[in-house]
DNA sequence: GGAATGTTGTTGAATCTTCAACCGTTCTCG
DNA sequence: CGAGAACGGTTGAAGATTCAACAACATTCC
């Protein structure tokens, strides 16, 4: 089916590192989600399109460009950023020099729910994760999420 | 709000490593769940789950165990279930000695699938990550998400 | 024994995500 | 120029997930 004879399994530590990975990042996942959610009505995901469109120039992107950066579907994106819309943290605006395009703007209520979501949250991260590693484990961490990260 | 008057920002260097974590974790995750769905039919949560039973005791699990065990709440679980046990992978068993509780068990078609499976995920999970870091990348990895997952 | 309390697991509705099809615009290139 | 390919974004329906409420059984403790 798949054309391989013989499979390289994973070796008994490798499959020990990979099982921790998995448990590692869905606790991690669920957690912030949980916490970021109760604590200002926001998913994680809703967060990052936030902190994305706060950090652009004009506190605006281009669909494409900002389902890229928060690593989303276009389709998701779309139907995202329309509840965004009606929550009044973002709008749209067409697009001038292409016309195919349009622009998601941050509101000043999405800033503000920014600024009010991003401290908890922040605080959950540093406690989560940050808080449980060595300076040094921090530097290795970084340095192995960069291999991991490019496609 | 939260009863905090200061917040400890992450630093430059925390920042950028939390970032690379995001991306590495959606990326890993959404690639590897499309081509185990392509290859098989199955998606992460349902792969994890048939490896669950098929690692325990007479391949068969109570309700709440698997859901601890994949980490996801009851009721996803129930739901999940049923598509399995309606895709024939599951099937779901009474308890005796406890009334309230089922039996998640699997099935020959349930084993087959996953067997089917395992070698195409595992050569990814191998290409997507074992090949991209070096044996003590590896080893601290291991402490690093070791230190994570823990509630 | 039996009332409170805690577990197990399910249900259904609301919400969110995925997937394939689609429309209009821009780009490419003979 | 103009036909076709590629791009940007949306749509709607099907499928998955969450959430709160619930039913049934088990445990505890008087």
């Amino acid at each position: 089916m798949t054309g391989m004879d013989t499979v390289e399994w994973l070796s008994r530590h490798e499959q020990s590192v990979w099982r921790s990975l998995l448990r590692a990042q869905s606790r991690i996942e669920s957690e912030l989600d949980r916490d970021l959610h109760k604590g200002s009505g926001l998913s994680l995901v809703e967060y990052g399109i936030l902190v994305s469109l706060s950090e652009a120039e004009g506190e605006r992107m281009r669909m494409r460009h900002l389902a890229d950066s928060v690593i989303v579907s276009k389709s998701r994106l779309t139907h995202q950023i329309t509840r965004l819309e009606r929550m009044g943290h973002v709008r749209r605006e067409p697009c001038t020099d292409d016309r195919r395009g349009y622009w998601a703007v941050l509101t000043a209520e999405g800033r503000a729910a920014l600024d009010a979501a991003a401290p908890g949250h922040v605080a959950k991260v540093r406690e989560r994760v940050f808080d449980r590693l060595t300076p040094e484990q921090v530097t290795v961490l970084g340095e192995i999420m960069a291999a991991l990260e490019e496609p």
